[in-house]
RNA sequence: GGGCGAUUAGCUCAGUUGGGAGAGCGCCUGCCUUACAAGCAGGAUGUCGGGGGUUCAAGUCCCUCAUCGCCCACCA
């Protein structure tokens, strides 16, 4: 092994594309075969539509060092991957594609446009599985999916009918959102409220027996046209007697009713609502108690049909407003309008003004799946991280309403119902029929619809793992182990997964659900692409490398919290790696001509059974962090491990050995290092997943590839508590030392005697003697002395610690009066400590009430505080 | 209108059962010390949003106010 294997900068183009070839040409994402106890993970499938942006990026990151830790760990681990066809987003982006070319989808006709579609998702999955690959996604990709393929279309069948036959699918002429862009019904949650400054107008309508009028307020006149009753709450006294009359509709003939219902409110608006029960939610539920005509006065592209009088016919919605307001004013009906901001529905995918719409459509009936889902929640089969998503899925269970499945579109799950065309009748069925049921016709047209695309994800956890079929995926991974996704689909996709799951497989899909922060730019705005403040994550990976990429999401994912970066961020995960990278090469630099022992042979001396220890703490704090999904501690536990206790405490003393002329040290030294190395490879790599198995292969007697070799484990063995206590004692030493050199500015290359006073109580006194040649390398004197007599402190200034003091002699450069002052300071705040611990021992109340261990700790706080400052006082006599 | 969350160092945020305020970046000082200047050593900086309460003890628990954010909701 020669050191030129590692080139002197940190340049992960040289290998992350290289590393992950490896990875796929040794089947290293493939499951294992033997084991129990997989951990499973399916992918929320990202939209073919589009290209991953950074949110897709951190999901698929989190998941990932999930699925490399427990993997590492010894369990099957299988994280399946795919993607959606996202019906209505990827078939706007068709048409426009198409529009662009002047061509409209109907010119196209069914097949050609499902055709070029299917085109169009080959081309942004290509790119897509690239982007997760890029950033070391470690999917078993023969086993990816897409929400259309055979499978999962025959799944969606299985539940359509399945549904079906338990009477929860059925067909209704409803009142469903209608977007008129996209020329399709929405489910409830797919309309987006928006806040939009309209106005509220005024005008009258007259009785039909000519004795007055009333005044209506509305905030769209327009569907005055399909008004079927006026409504006033009975309880209005302005009102009573005027129920049971009728006024006669402006602008058209007919005569419609005055009713009284409860739901009209007396404070709002003129206490009198218009009635249009095909056009408004609410007036749908007056029409149906109320037994009222629905009149519905819209096309599909809302603009008004033929039941509306010929003038408006094929108006469309704002330009007929303006109309019938200027009709009401010729007909002196007219009041007024008033500015009135209200809630207006838009399309999530157009964000174009969705149309209450009066049509036929499929629905789902949820509530009771919905109750089972609730039930599992409460039982604790199910557990969100964090837990605070709980309220949220529980109100949605609640307030469930039935889900209207079936899309006016081309692209999707078409509905598998046949009717016949020659007796009516209707067919839902898994397979084509060949002939109708009830006649025998062969002539058979299917339903025009296709599904919601959530129809098929809903089933994403076990039509990916073979479901209906019962395939040994299914047997095996099912249920799945966590689902790692975002809040904004929580109702969408999460929700209904567990209904779905629970209805058929009759189990939760998965136990643990990780809901992840949002990624916003770092004025805390969402990214977009009309802001241009979004991130490519491959643009990442190109500047920095895919490790940078990993370890600094995962560093800044703390649970529940929203992450703020922009590019510069990455430098945090780009340095780190940077310095795994140098850290590594320093120890293979060394490793040339060194006989290299096993590590159960080496002679531990007391720096390395503290490195052990540190290795052991901290990873036993990051197998707690990553069991509670606390991503950045999980992170973080590895950062300051190999940062601040290998590289600048283990590393800088392992200099004096390997630099030394001890051939049998030398050995004994760099063979911990490429133990500890190797240790933290291991520990390091489900973040910094490219750069450990890049070194791991170049180190010396090791096999195989990292991303499947064992993960370190905390255990008792390597645990030297009495160790780390005197180590950090002598870390205090040093960093006293240093920063009395660097605030007396004491040139680095200047050696001055240091004299280290030890009390007789001192518990790391041993320790210090052992290590005294380490404490002059690294403090760099040339006179150090370790002594347990009260030494001079003529021309030194002093650093002090729990038990013992060190001295430095600086007569030559000393400041006195800088000295002096940072003294009295250190006074001040050392009186203020011990008024304050005084106070806690003198107060009787804790005493009786405080533990005996904390008031044990105050006392020995106090003693510690008071000899401090009678110290500082002293020194200040002397300097002074 | 209902619900949830946030407010800690200049910035972004940790702070898990209440027990001597932390990280990263930025800033200041000194160093190109034979792994790393993407580095090393050291340093400064906080009435933990305001007010009240519980407690021997509050960043941490309770109440209240303020500001910001998110979700849900049919007031025409």
């Amino acid at each position: 092994m020669s050191s030129s294997d590692m080139p002197k900068a940190y340049n992960p183009k040289d290998f992350e594309d290289r590393i992950y070839k490896y990875w796929m040409d040794n089947g290293c994402f493939k499951p294992k075969e033997e084991g129990k106890d997989p951990f499973v993970i399916v992918i929320p499938p990202p939209n073919v539509t589009g290209v991953l942006h950074m949110g897709h990026g951190l999901n698929n990151i989190l998941q990932d060092v999930l699925i490399r830790y427990h993997r590492m760990n010894g369990r099957p681990a299988l994280w399946v991957p795919g993607t959606d066809h996202a019906g209505i987003a990827t078939q706007n982006i068709v048409e426009k594609k198409l529009r662009a070319k002047g061509i409209e989808r109907h010119e196209l006709g069914r097949e050609k446009f499902v055709e070029e579609t299917w085109k169009v998702k080959e081309e942004h999955h290509a790119i897509i599985k690239k982007q997760l690959q890029k950033i070391g996604s470690s999917c078993d990709w023969s086993r990816e999916r897409f929400t259309l393929d055979e499978g999962c279309s025959k799944a969606v069948r299985e539940v359509f009918v399945g549904l079906y036959e338990r009477g929860l699918v059925y067909k209704g002429n409803y009142l469903v959102n209608w977007c008129p862009s996209c020329g399709t019904a929405l489910a409830d949650d797919e309309v987006e409220h928006q806040e939009i400054d309209g106005k509220m107008y005024h005008y009258y309508y007259p009785f039909e027996d000519g004795s007055g009028k009333i005044e209506i307020a509305t905030t769209r006149p327009e569907t005055m046209l399909g008004d079927t009753a006026v409504a006033v709450n009975p309880e209005d006294e302005r009102y009573s007697g005027l129920i049971g009359r009728k006024v006669r509709l402006p602008l058209t003939d007919r005569i419609i009713p005055i009713i009284g219902d409860s739901y009209v409110s007396m404070e709002f608006g003129t206490g009198a609502v218009k009635i249009t029960p095909a056009h408004d939610p609410n007036d749908w539920d007056i029409g149906n108690r109320h037994n009222l005509e629905k009149i519905n006065i819209l096309n599909d592209n809302a603009t008004l049909n033929d039941n509306v009088p010929e003038k408006y016919r094929g108006l469309r919605v704002k330009d007929a407003r303006k109309a019938v307001i200027e009709d009401l004013k010729a007909e002196g009906l007219y009041i007024k309008d008033v500015e009135h901001s209200h809630q207006v529905g838009h399309c999530y995918r157009c964000n174009t003004v969705v149309e209450p719409y009066l049509s036929k459509q499929w629905f789902v009936s949820m509530k009771g799946m919905a109750e089972k889902a609730l039930n599992a929640w409460e039982k604790e089969e199910l557990i969100f991280y964090p837990r605070k998503w709980e309220n949220t899925y529980k109100h949605w269970m609640n307030t469930i309403r039935d889900w209207c499945i079936s899309r006016q579109l081309w692209w999707g799950h078409r509905i598998p119902v046949w009717y016949c065309d020659d007796c009516g009748e209707m067919i839902v069925a898994r397979e084509a029929p060949e002939v109708c049921t009830k006649c025998g016709s062969s002539s058979l047209t299917q339903d025009n619809d296709v599904l919601d695309t959530w129809f098929s994800s809903w089933l994403w956890p076990f039509s990916t793992l073979g479901w209906p079929g019962k395939t040994d995926d299914l047997k095996r991974f099912f249920p799945t182990s966590t689902l790692v996704t975002g809040y904004d689909i929580i109702f969408f996709w999460v929700s209904r997964m567990i209904m779905a799951s629970l209805e058929f497989m009759e189990e939760v899909p998965f136990k643990d659900i990780y809901i992840t922060g949002l990624v916003r730019d770092k004025q805390g705005r969402k990214m977009s692409k009309s802001l241009g403040n979004g991130l490519d994550p491959l643009e990442i990976v190109d500047e920095y490398g895919a490790d940078a990429l990993k370890f600094t999401m995962t560093f800044l994912s703390a649970q529940g919290q929203d992450i703020l970066i922009d590019t510069e961020s990455f430098k945090l995960g780009s340095k780190f790696a940077n310095k795994v990278w140098n850290a590594s090469r320093y120890i293979m630099m060394n490793v040339e001509g060194r006989n290299i022992i096993p590590f159960e042979k080496i002679e531990l001396k007391e720096i390395d059974k503290w490195i052990l220890h540190r290795l052991n703490e901290s990873i036993k704090s990051a197998e707690s962090a990553i069991e509670v999904y606390r991503f950045n501690d999980f992170a973080q536990a590895g950062y300051e491990f190999f940062w601040n206790d290998f590289c600048d405490w283990y590393i800088e003393a392992s200099k004096i050995s390997l630099y030394s002329s001890d051939e049998k040290e030398k050995d004994r030294a760099i063979s911990m290092l490429v133990y500890v190395l190797e240790q933290a490879l291991k520990f390091l790599h489900p973040y910094l997943s490219f750069i450990t198995e890049e070194i791991y292969q170049k180190l010396p007697q090791t096999e195989g590839s990292l991303i499947t070799a064992e993960y370190p484990k905390s255990c008792g063995q390597n645990n030297y508590p009495e160790t780390d206590e005197s180590f950090t004692l002598l870390q205090d030493l040093i960093r006293g030392i240093r920063t009395l050199r660097s605030e007396f500015t004491i040139p680095p290359e200047k050696k001055i005697p240091v004299t280290v006073f030890m009390e007789s109580s001192f518990k790391a006194e041993k320790f210090f003697i052992s290590h005294k040649s380490l404490i002059a390398q690294l403090v760099n004197t040339d006179n150090l002395v370790l002594t347990t007599e009260k030494p001079s402190i003529d021309g030194s200034v002093a650093s002090a610690g729990t038990g013992f003091e060190a001295y430095v002699f600086i007569r030559d450069v000393i400041d006195i009066e800088k000295e002096v002052a940072k003294l009295r300071k250190e006074q001040q705040k050392m009186a203020q400590m011990i008024k304050q611990t005084e106070g806690k021992l003198k107060n009787g109340k804790f005493l009786s009430n405080a533990p005996d261990d904390v008031i044990e700790k105050e006392k020995s706080k106090l003693a510690e505080f008071t000899e401090r400052a009678e110290k500082v006082s002293f020194y200040i006599n002397e300097l002074g």
